[in-house]
DNA sequence: CTGTGTGCAAACACTTTGCAGGTGT
DNA sequence: ACACCTGCAAAGTGTTTGCACACAG
């Protein structure tokens, strides 16, 4: 954890992005965060007057240069993530959303079958390219309260 | 075909609702569609002047009455779509976006694998109730063209 | 110094809400 | 007749764009 900063700028230096504070910072709430955040939820997150389309311009550099990823919520937002070094190039791992508290959670543990895509039997004259899969449900939390 | 219009209203009198110029006619733009519309496409293809709100009011009316199901487009917009009677409660299927043009289309016939979510191995603390899957990649159109 | 990033205001696109008047049953 | 629909206007929300200034490299 104590060497995050050096970490956060590394990521910035790979993308050939300038080292700012609001880049820091933004990496830094996301990289805290065990879940996707929408843009004014990570503005929250972040000194008081911070100005929101700051966040969105970021955000789209950081997706732009493949540093983060996104995924659409139940309520119409984008949520980011960080992309893990591994599925930064596609993030194929599913994600959760909880039917009752609307949070959403990378299940980045859990694999999608290499042959699914082949088990749905998708007429050819399609050329599917990665499969999306959004499970809903009820969280740990929502499920047991 | 002939007797589209009586179906209609069969439809929407299990519904319980009224029987109405625009529901007829948002149902039959529906009806006749290979894919999800939006708000906008339908109203495009009502009589001109057909207001947007209306539109609007009466397929959150036929959602809400299961009549029909709707679906996020890439572009974050919802379309919408008649649920099959087979899946009026859940709309299981998968639906397909194209990576190229952006349209969708609701792959009906394809079905996901019952034993889908159980192979994910998620952790048991989440509740699964489905699995949505959205296959992105290139269309029958777009992958000859 | 130069190109990129930031802040602020304003624009945009999609969707919802309020209310008065019209219509199906 | 009465509840439910519709049309019009206006407000909301999330996101993007334009432009002048600030700052990292």
């Amino acid at each position: 954890m104590k060497n995050d900063g050096t970490r956060l700028e590394g990521r910035l230096k790979e993308a050939r992005l300038r080292r700012t504070p609001m880049r820091l910072a933004i990496l830094d709430v996301l990289i805290h965060s065990d879940q996707p955040l929408g843009a004014a939820q990570i503005q929250a997150r972040l000194p008081a007057g911070t100005d929101l389309v700051t966040v969105y311009r970021t955000l789209r550099t950081f997706t732009d240069k493949s540093l983060a990823h996104r995924v659409r919520g139940e309520d119409q937002t984008w949520r980011y993530a960080l992309g893990k070094p591994v599925d930064r190039s596609r993030h194929r791992h599913p994600h959760f959303v909880c039917n009752d508290c609307g949070t959403i959670a990378c299940m980045d543990q859990v694999a999608i079958p290499s042959q699914f895509v082949r088990s749905l039997h998708v007429g050819r004259q399609y050329e599917v390219s990665w499969p999306e899969v959004i499970l809903h449900g009820l969280c740990p939390k929502c499920a047991t309260g």
